[in-house]
DNA sequence: AGAAGAATTGACCGATTGGTCAAACTTATC
DNA sequence: GATAAGTTTGACCAATCGGTCAATTCTTCT
């Protein structure tokens, strides 16, 4: 009755083995930080010897960069959603809602960014500087310009991603709290789109004029 | 010219070396996380030898609880910042205000309480499944009020907590971002205000019914 | 089947971790 | 000024840290 092992190709097991500890890592790293992870559980949590992490990521470092590396591609991804054709009520919604949808599937990415700014942002701080602050610059001139043909009130832009971002981090970063406050239960699906709709209802209210 | 050695009464030392030793505690809790934290960086801040940090505080655990309990009392002073006799206007306006406050007169705290979340919160479960469910329970009452009688848009009143929380702790988890984005630079003084005054009014704007 | 390379792993390394301890020192009390 | 109590500190401890290494096992190719 015993069943012949499984035999997998090389870059099969490479690759699971590769992924195993690359989410391994994600969660230790989002739970304790850089500094508080240990290469011993994250080992553990991808079930493998910790001298085999090392085969795969030499460095605890090179790990780490590799997970930090990973949430900057999310992270632009939703960014791109942010569409300039549109008009700013669209536009926003789109956003806001991609950036919450992105908090409630990877909110394990949120964290890792969350606690790399925490500590200074010593990984990051470079994107920070050019690719983000890039990105700000040139969604604010939109900003602007529909505050300007009174589509939107008056403003300081900035601001007001800030008030996104928070809002959208929040719901991952703070997934802990909020179950507290919900009975021990994750917010259930239902409630994460209530949630969604009221968070772009009350800021696109907080933004755009008044109907006439 | 040798001056005379400074007598300090015991107390006073003890108070002073207590003080210091929270103080440096805070700041390596909010940068590292509790686990990432060490006894000898937060004895090297405080200029102490790591022995008598352990005269003090006996576990570095003792310490945490200390400096987080803090943080609660912190919390629980804003929090009576949200005054129910007041017209919502008023009373959304000023907590918001409070909170926003606090999170730049004490980012530090405000970092403290996310790194505990972000870990689950083992220390202030606590709190948050009994006082702070109370807390936002007894506001929700008051904003369900205000909303029946048509003082508020209808809403959720948690997710719209959720907001403001968001909000008001994003400006002092994510400064390292903002300043980023700010040539490197903090936010003035006068840059705050601007935020602050925008985040009450942007949020105002969308719970408060339109003008008739 | 056998050689060659890739992957796995237990044992181990020096450095750092939280914490202890006894000896020395300082302040308060009589 | 002597005794007691409170405080300070370097030396030290076992446990854990990130990382290494050589021996072994597995997969692939001829």
């Amino acid at each position: 009755m015993a069943s012949e092992p499984i035999r997998l190709s090389r870059s099969t097991t490479r690759e699971g083995r590769e992924k195993a500890i690359f989410e391994a890592a994600r969660s230790v790293f989002a739970e304790f930080g850089f500094k508080g992870a240990t290469t011993a559980e994250i080992a553990k949590r991808a079930e493998i010897p910790k001298a085999n992490l090392h085969y795969y990521f030499p460095t605890k470092e090179a790990l780490y960069r590799a997970v930090t590396e990973d949430v900057l591609t999310a992270w632009l991804e939703a960014a791109s959603s942010f569409d300039e054709s549109a008009d700013p009520q669209e536009a926003i919604a789109a956003y806001i809602g991609a950036k919450m949808d992105m908090a409630r599937a990877d909110p394990i990415g949120s964290r890792i960014w969350a606690s790399e700014i925490l500590r200074g942002a010593p990984v990051i701080g470079d994107f920070l500087e050019t690719t983000l602050l890039d990105w700000i610059k040139s969604r604010e001139t939109i900003i602007r310009r529909w505050i300007k043909a009174g589509k939107l009130v008056p403003m300081e832009p900035r601001y007001f991603f800030y008030m996104i971002w928070a809002t959208t981090q929040h719901y991952a970063d703070f997934e802990g709290q909020m179950v507290a406050l919900n009975g021990g239960k994750p917010l259930s699906n239902a409630q994460f789109e209530k949630a969604k709709a009221q968070v772009i209802e009350t800021l696109l209210r907080g933004v755009l004029p008044a109907e006439t």
